[in-house]
DNA sequence: TATGAATGAGCATTCATTCAT
DNA sequence: TATGAATGAATGCTCATTCAT
């Protein structure tokens, strides 16, 4: 992975299916290995409508997404058949990261830090690109499809940590991943409305950990 | 608790400025008195919209509302002469009974418990109406002008509420009004997102409530 | 029926529905009777559009038709749904006409001579409008729905003359309802491809008429 | 009968002017000599466009043509450079085809017999490929240029099979060519259109001949 | 030369807003 | 004043054609 290592994705890596991303994958593809200036075309579009995305919001006209990458619709629709299409990658990707972060928390050897560990880098994540995850959240666009598998997995990622530190006592037991899930996004949404700089967002997540921590732990 | 009442909005409180919305304080207003049934029809209006935002989004052709509250676009138009001023006018009878919500509590007698009963009135009633507080967070609709107006008056009112629990020891007093807004707000979002009940947002609430406590106070 | 007797069709029988056609029905109707202007606007547009798909063919950019019409887009597709709507409203508009051909010729004294009559009557009015039951034929735009029933209904109609006929031994007994529309529908349209002019099409339909006669009758 | 073997088309006859197609024409050609894998191409294109056109219309995009071929969109304007061009010759060498059937019949004993023999195989002709003669009575695509010359040159064969048959006494002398030509083709689309097997169709053929023979002859 | 990626004009349709009745 | 018809800019998407590899 060098050449196409951008800020965010890389080309190939575009239908991911939440298996082995491992790095040499790729060239064993059935699929041809995409055209050096059709590779570079696809990672221009996914920067410029994560961007843009981020930006403007889901509503934002396709057209602009295409104008910020520099190409023409036709290019952009040539890579995804859709809209919808270009979101989902987009969004594919980011939890894709999140999941790879939760797993990799899965073997620290403290199971409640871990979890807090995890939380804090999420919303890190959730940050940089704050207004996606706020989209992310809406029903303008139907996000479900293969999308909800991944959003699944993750789930189990991150249940794997909350097992764990309840299972030191680190965290109450009564509080699920989902409910965990929620208020982190939650946070990450309101912080992403307000203004909220990367401290005040993570001022808001301690105050999340205090709450779902077992008292007597503190 | 007067703010809970109601079908949803009535018409007297549309044009709130915070102060005196008694009954009659419509004929004696600077503008023109409004008949009758012009002011029959500003109230359906907005319950209309009220409930089709609700319903639908925010993204509702505006003609679904005039149709169900059974008048004419152009009608529709003569009230609120935007869109966004309609939408705008929801939101701010909403937030006008989160101000008399606070308030209500100001004078209660344990200040600790005052402010989580308000926190957990706020989502009850953000659940209630749960898209809009979504819709709220979009950028879709600037939701600005007038409007931080009485935003900044909500939190004041909040801000009562916070100074005193701090006073009391009763949360930590690092904990600004905005984080605990924001934390509220982003509960009752992504609550709304993930199809949470009454009780499953009230969790959530409770999360936070545990989260900005003062430890020594358990 | 007096200032809305246009060229072709007038507003209030737009949705037809193959019974009762009769002309005082129209006051009746549960909706309201449609304001002059819409229309005047209703009845352009079927014009414009009439003339326009003869001329240009279905594939004809919609707007072409708004803007011969002389009505913004937005009110064409405030009288038809789709443009696939429109199109059929005008298909149908000639079939019921035909139909209604077909019927005045039913009590004729000379069932023969009334077959061959109606054929060329309905040569006589596909030329007029020719290049639209060129468009008829075709897959372009999918005209099967409440459409496929009006072309029944005219099947039947054609059906009584063609069996009056039989019966008289003026046309051959092999020959079906559904061959008589083909010859005169393919004929009408290659008359209109290849610019014949209305003798040159009645020249056709004779041959036709020739052709399904009873030899023995001759 | 040459006209209908082979499997559909065959590069040669492609650039048909009429005279002399025999198989190494291609190489004293004026032009460039068409290296051996661009002849075979061509042909490619040519079968697949067929077989493309007559199954799904002649909207179809024009990459479906290509994949079928096996080759890149290049390639396809490589040799042909507008859909247009690929349209015209595919009809152009059906129209060949048909006017070598003419010629066929020329010198038959029976001039009547010849005549309506080559009717029917123009139909059989025509039904097999349906869709294209359909297509081929669209203003969609403009079929006129160098085309109309082949068009005349069939107007020519197939008027001299007229000609005998007035000669004979076997048709009516008041009958044209063009008329001819016009109800057959007509006859073919209306029956492809109408879902007529190739039964069918003859019968609607049988019924023209009917029209125009002598009515004495029979 | 073959390939298929890039292009962008063009199309059907929606919807906030204005205006004639 | 209420109505709803008219308007047209804006949007997602397709596809014939061009051009870099």
């Amino acid at each position: 992975m060098t050449a196409t290592k951008g800020p965010l994705v890389d080309a190939n890596e575009h239908n991911l299916n939440g298996t082995d991303t491992s790095s040499d994958a790729r060239e064993a593809s059935a699929t041809r290995p995409m055209r050096a200036d059709a590779a570079r075309n696809h990672e221009k579009i996914l920067v410029a409508a994560e961007e843009t995305f981020a930006l403007e919001g889901v509503l934002v006209p396709i057209d602009a997404i295409a104008e910020r990458a520099g190409v023409g619709i036709g290019t952009l629709y040539r890579h995804f058949p859709t809209k919808e299409a270009l979101y989902e990658a987009i969004v594919m990707t980011r939890v894709t990261q999140l999941i790879d972060t939760a797993r990799h928390f899965d073997h620290s050897a403290d199971p409640g830090q871990a979890l807090f560990e995890f939380l804090r880098e999420f919303a890190r994540q959730a940050a940089e690109k704050r207004d996606l995850f706020e989209a992310l959240n809406q029903a303008g666009i139907d996000v479900k499809s293969q999308f909800s598998d991944l959003l699944g997995e993750l789930m189990k990622a991150v249940d794997v940590l909350r097992e764990r530190a309840v299972k030191r006592g680190a965290i109450k037991d009564d509080v699920s991943t989902t409910d965990i899930l929620a208020l982190i996004s939650g946070s990450c949404n309101a912080a992403g409305h307000n203004g909220f700089d990367h401290d005040g967002l993570q001022r808001l997540i301690d105050i999340v950990i205090a709450g779902i921590r077992e008292p007597a732990e503190r």
